[in-house]
DNA sequence: GTAGTATATTCTACAAGTGGAATATAAATT
DNA sequence: AATTTATATTCCACTTGTAGAATATACTAC
């Protein structure tokens, strides 16, 4: 029920395209979240039908026409119902596919695995690297626009840093279970 | 494409039926992966079309009949081919709401929101005490049986840690970052 | 005996997401 | 003039997962 509510949170600062949203999606949020244009479009339908947004065709001239999504009153209230009743009970029946593919790896090729989980932990370290040029375009640059938002989006970006810590703080972990393995 | 890998993974120590699937997803894999029941025997299905796995029924009398799945050569091709082929950049994009709660969360009621944070911290730190138990019961009890496992079951519980501590971490900044907040 | 529990499988409806192709307009580049 | 790029939307086939109900057998406990 993620996106729906991630398109009406962004719908909430002002009015937007698809086309547009699919942007900020992929472009700026993916670091928490990202989405195929078509599945953007599909869930702005799915929401307009809900009553949560609505729609008007803008003519164009010097580009293809657009239509703009507005969050409507009860869009509104379903944003915040959504925020305060967030049973956070969900979040911890996770699945994660690389613990999977761990637990498996008997089964697998050893070094393929340790190739995978070096290149795993530099793309976490660049990862925290990256999230910077993040931290400037969203926070730095809306100190004024949006004073009541920078403390929210901050604690977003510090969800990725600390998870890509946990990601290489694990790998370190591996290889070490592994060097110690190779020993006997 | 996890859960077909992780009932080829489970196979490959030796056949099992669906129910008995659902249980050890359920009951002893949920810190890295559960299903539903009704998926865990769609997922069969699929995968005995496949050519992964054959079924062959067996007749009970003091309980109900079953149908015990045995992974087939194809199958234990596939499952160290997934093993072996698994590009570790599909990890990097990864979804999380509760981020996406947080992002938007200046639209949302705060002390719920902490209220919410404080619960996940405590429900983070039972998760590791919690999964000492299934250390003791995977890794401790089976060290004669799968030497050779053992290592990559230390490794996937080990990620459990590391990421629930990473979570643990962030609450406590976002507190942090929530208390200077309410000092201004 | 009957209610509950464990075992065992099947079914249906739905929601959410992937992946990619198709279509279209208009500006910019070569 | 032709191609590429950016903008903008739609469609289709498919996979994965959620949620819960329905069905059935047989042992156990009251």
């Amino acid at each position: 029920m993620s996106l729906k509510h991630g398109i009406l949170g962004l719908l909430s600062y002002g009015s937007l395209t698809g086309y547009e949203l699919m942007k900020i999606f992929n472009d700026s949020l993916s670091f928490f979240w990202s989405a195929q244009t078509s599945q953007i479009y599909r869930e702005l339908d799915t929401i307009e039908k809900k009553g949560w947004v609505e729609s008007e065709e803008v003519i164009q001239h010097d580009k293809p026409n657009k239509k703009v999504f507005t969050i409507t009153r009860d869009g509104q209230y379903e944003l915040t119902s959504w925020l305060d009743n967030h049973a956070i009970e969900k979040h911890m029946k996770y699945k994660d596919d690389l613990t999977m593919r761990v637990f498996f790896s008997s089964k697998g090729d050893q070094s393929k695995l340790i190739e995978e989980l070096k290149k795993y932990e530099a793309m976490n370290q660049a990862f925290i690297n990256g999230i910077e040029v993040v931290k400037v375009k969203y926070v730095d640059d809306n100190l004024e626009d949006h004073p009541s938002d920078i403390l929210y989006w901050h604690m977003a970006i510090r969800r990725g840093i600390r998870t890509a810590e946990g990601n290489i703080r694990w790998v370190q972990d591996c290889i070490e279970l592994l060097d110690r393995e190779g020993e006997n």
